[in-house]
Order: structure tokens, then sequence, then C-alpha cells
DNA sequence: CAATCGATGGCAATGGGTTGCCAAGAGTTT
DNA sequence: AAACTCTTGGCAACCCATTGCCATCGATTG
């Protein structure tokens, strides 16, 4: 090492000096304003400003073992859905001055896995957005610090999710209404959880209400898979097709526009998110949204619930918030009989 | 504290312990392999590798002053443009394994500040994007943490930012290839660098190529103040509308469209940034695009230079990355005569 | 006036890892 | 066999802030 670039500010044993007390003294004037005198105390904070005297952070952390950050881990940076969560993630951990890490796993849970283990010892919680990781890494990494979920559950963990189950019942009746009897869902990554719930409860509230409903992929959910899946929906003979996400919708829209369908005459597509461009494109998408910087807001709280002092108050919430359908021009009336 | 709820790993005093040595040789076992016999080496690391040892990166930045983290601060995250920034960003902080932090400045200088205050003493150096810092504050940190800004030049500093006035040149070139002979330029914030340069850019083309430039602004550069620039620029009588983003230039064209205004018959337009949704809307944006993720992922890299040891090559690269003119529909000849 | 008490400040250990310096042992040279 | 070098490992100080415990001092009380 030659020389040290970054300038080493004044420790808490310069403003000791300066100020002829002891640097216990400079301590507690800070962080245990009781156990020092008034004067001394003003006096000490007086000489510290001055100094330009600011605690290290570190130094802290390795007595107290609390950090003041959390991680937050997104299974795909790419997709602008995640960037709400981003947002009240990090909208959140700034208002009670934690810092926010951000690792992005980019689909692989191997990946997820690495940098979690990474930051372990680093941060004081993770939030993890739509996490590819099997449910024993998940309980095991919740052992070692507090995890909140986002876009997932799993019994024993907390998250905050968006209420799936009666948004996919929403879009099965958005549908049906429009005479739709023939569906098809466009399925997320295998690994995905929400993948999971999206099928089931299409599936459950399509049987309620009388309408088929098939699955292919899985797909990645990104506009270039699209083709792939507008194929593959095209060929399954559905009016009505649900995809993934609003990226895969997308594609699939472009894709039935290269074909020549008419969307929504000869086909309806319907997405989740919502995201920004869902209201942008021709024509403009029929999606599942919600208040997603919520989710990203409710869960960092939780965790900072849960890495705070004292207990929380409920150890594991599990939050649903509501979705909302976004009706838009991609979904209208079925032209082909039941 | 009641009790810690966070588990601590093995120290190196466990694994010394656990295999027979002293706490300096695990240490040295792991970060200076010379000085320790092969075998003894191989020895603590099975031991450490046995008990799930990890070393404590707080401990060790205590005393060597370097975090293996930097921070990014950008000054609107909602921006769907700096999700490249970003990616760009984390990508390459992963592959040096360095701790990438996430700030969001609002768009407030004031913020900005603190949060970099903040994080100071914990981070190794920051990359600011498009930073809305004066120039003295970001002297004054430079001289503190080593800093690289992304979109925004100051001569001292490390910069990465596209070629605008390349790129400007080509926005001046393209619109008055077809016919386009007033322009408008809906400027960006008021202490936006890059608000700066490019009217001074387009300003510079349209001169030198007998067009009319004006500008009015400034204007906060999203969707929904696409609605006040868009009426200005029908005042001003202008037939080619150059947005400061992409954002603002689709509000414009919303705004347009509710006014029966025809782009591009009537209006050109063109944005910047080439965002996702630009392809996406009705009509396609014509925008100056560039490889952002190559602006964030080139950044980090000279902050990385910057913060490792050794001398980086050069102190303070300024690094100009190009740009590309993406035209699609929103631009057409002008049916107006000069 | 002596005994007690509360307020205040200091000493020193602590947390986990790094590193300069010294010592012991192995191997080499004459 | 003695003197020497080289390799390897250990001791202890250090980075910075926190905190339990003790000492001191003035003030209150019997």
């Amino acid at each position: 090492m030659e020389l040290a670039d970054t300038v080493a500010g004044p420790t808490i044993y310069d403003v000791a000096q300066a100020a002829g007390v002891a640097t216990s003294t400079v301590s507690r004037a800070f962080s245990n304003p009781g156990r020092v005198s008034a004067g001394t105390r003003e006096h000490v904070l007086a000489v510290a400003a001055e100094l330009g005297y600011r605690p290290n952070p570190h130094a802290r952390a390795l007595l107290s073992g609390r950090h003041h950050t959390i991680a937050m881990v997104v299974s795909d940076i790419t997709n602008p859905h995640y960037f709400e969560l981003i947002r009240g993630a990090e909208q959140r951990a700034k208002a009670s001055e934690y810092t926010l890490v951000l690792v992005n796993a980019e689909e692989s849970p191997r990946i997820e896995y690495d940098q979690i283990q990474r930051l372990i010892s680093s941060v004081d919680g993770f939030v993890l957005a739509a996490s590819r990781l099997p449910d024993e890494n998940l309980m095991q990494l919740a052992a070692q610090r507090p995890v909140v979920l986002m876009n997932r559950e799993l019994p024993g963990l907390a998250s905050v999710v968006l209420d799936h189950v009666q948004g996919c019942r929403q879009i099965v009746e958005h549908l049906a209404s429009l005479g739709h009897h023939r569906l098809i869902y466009l399925a997320g990554p295998r690994n995905s959880w929400m993948a999971k719930v999206r099928w089931a409860a299409l599936r459950t509230a399509s049987k309620e209400l009388g309408v088929e409903a098939r699955r292919i992929g899985p797909f990645t959910p990104k506009a270039s898979q699209g083709g792939a899946a507008a194929d593959g929906a095209l060929h399954a003979g559905a009016t009505g097709i649900v995809a993934h996400n609003d990226l895969l919708a997308i594609g699939v829209a472009q894709r039935l526009a290269q074909r020549s369908v008419r969307v929504p005459d000869d086909i309806s597509i319907v997405g989740f998110d919502n995201i920004f461009a869902a209201d942008l494109c021709t024509p403009s998408l029929t999606t599942l949204g919600g208040a997603h910087v919520d989710v990203g807001r409710a869960a960092v709280e939780i965790l900072l619930d849960a890495v705070g002092p004292g207990r929380p108050a409920t150890p594991t919430p599990q939050v649903v918030l509501p979705t909302e359908l976004v009706i838009r021009d991609s979904t209208g009336a079925s032209t082909k009989g039941p």
C-alpha cells in the first residue's frame, strides 16, 4: 500500500484530545446523552463539529452487530416492474437512514445464493424480490438474518404480495364477460412462485366460471420471448391470452401483429404488472396492476421492524395488498362462438 | 439490547483454535498466501471451510480503510433511463465483488448532498448519475473520495458521457433534411448539466445548418409535464420539437394527439435516451440513444480503478461514448414551407 | 462533622482481522 | 560441528467506537 487516497477523518480520540476529555466521554456525548453533563456534552459536540468528526459506522457495527444496512435482491433488474419495488424500498430505507444495497440475481438462483452469502455479514437483513431460491434455502437464510419476501409467500416467513388470487379471478371474469371461453396462460419461469400462484388462481377461477384454461411454457418473461409464446398460443387455439407479465404480453402482441392477427378482435391479451409501457404500446395493454411501490415500501418497513431494537409486533406478517385490473385496448369481445 | 437476533459466525479465532495455529496464521492463509507454507495454508482453509468461516468485511475495513463498497447516486430513479445505468453499474461492481449502494436523490441537490455525506465514511467512492450538485460541491467531494460522473462533465473529474455534441448535430441534420426550419428545444431542469449541453449543441448545429432554434422551459422531464411543454411548443410555432428526454417527448405526443395535431405530419418530435417505451408508443419515437449500460459499466470501471490498490492509469479519464440516432415514426417531412 | 448518595468522567476490555517484528526450527555452507 | 540463511509461525499492537466498572467529587442528610 503506497498512499491512502482516502482522507481519514478525525476520530473520537482527536475529539477527546481537543476537548480535553476521555474518549468514553466523547462517545457518550453522542450515544448516551444522559451519562454526561449538559455542559460537557455541549462542549464536546462543539469541538466535534469544528473538527468535522463523523463516527465511523464500521467500528460501530463491529461491536453492535448492526450495520444500518439492508440488502435488496431482485431476480431481474431489467424488468421495469421491479423499478417500482426498488423505488418504494429505497424510499423507505432512506427515511429511516438505512443504507440500501442493491443486487441483481439475473434470474439465477446460483447468483442469488452467492450474493446473499457474500452480504450476509455486512447487512442487517434482506428483502428478496421474486426470489428464485428453493424454500429450504430461504428458511436457512431466515435463520441467520431477518428476511422479507416480495411477491412470494412461504409459511413462517414475512412477505408482501399482491392479491393474485383475487386479481386472477378478475381477469377471468373480465375475459369471460367478453365471451372468451378458451384461455391460455403463458407461464413464467419454472422456479417462480408467482407463476405457480397465477396458474393455480386462473385455473380455479376458470373452473368456477366454466371457462377452459390451459397453460404453456415456461417462458422467460421478456418481450423477446413473445414470439414463441404467441405462436404457441395461436396453435392452442385460445381466444384469450394471459401472459405472465407485461413484457411477455407486449412481445406477444408484436408477434401477433406480424402474423396479422388482430388484437383484440381475434385475440385478447392480458398482462401482469401494469408497467409504464403498458399504457403506451399499441394496442394499449389490459393488465393486472397494483401499488408496487407500496409493496417495496411495506417490505422494507417490516424488515426494519425486525432488525430494529425490540421485538417486532408480529414476527412474520404476511401482507397482501390489493390488485387492480386496468382495462385497456388489448381485450375485447370474442368474435368466435364457444 | 436483549438478544442478538443475528447469529454471529465463526471468527478467525475459532478457526485458529480448531486448526491448532495462531490467528495471524489464519489471517495470512487468506490474505497473504506467500507467508505461510502450502500445507498449513491448505489445512487452515479446510478447517475454515468446515466451520463455514467468512471474514468479517467490517473488521477488515476498519484497518484497511477499504470497504469494497461503492455508492451510486441517481438524480431520479423513476426515470426508466437510469435503469440501464444502474444495470451496467451493478453488473460491473458485482464482477469485481464490490457492493453497490443505491441512492435516489429525487431531483433534490439537498437530498443528494446529505446522502453523500452520510455515506462518505462507508464507501470507497461514488458514481453520480446526472448529479444536480453545483461544481464546488463536486470538487469538494472529489477531494475526499474518488468520484466518477455519469452524464456530466467537470474539468478535473473523471466522467463518462454520451457524445451529445455529435448526437445533437445528428438530430438537427435529420430534422433539417426533412425540411424543418424552426426547431424548439423543451429544456430539462435548470441545474441539469445535460440540459445546458444539449441546448448549446442544438443551437450550434442549427446555426451552422441555417435552422432557427429556440428554447422553452425548464420542464421537469416527466411525461406529466408534456402537456405544458406541448402547448408551449405549439404556441412558438415550431415544426420540429426536441424534448429533453423520452418521457417528456411521450407526454408531448400524447398532448398533441389530444389537440388533434398529427405527428409527424404536422409536427415532428425527437427525444433523448431511447428508453424501452420509445419503441412501443404510438407513434414510435425518434430518439437519440446510446449504450447506457456501457456508461454505467464504464463509470464503475473507472471508479474501481481509482479506489483499487496502485495508481490508476489515467487519474481522471473523461470518456465519451458514441450516440446513435434511432429514427422511428415521430419524425417526418415538414409540410410547412420555410 | 461524618456518612451516604448521585452525578460525572476515566480506565480498560471488547469486537474481528491485519501486520511489523521477533523467535524457533530447518536446511545450507565451510 | 559451528556459523549462517531462510522459512514459518506467534506475539502484540493497531484500527475506532462502545460500555461495564470503578474512582472521584461535591452535595445532601443525620
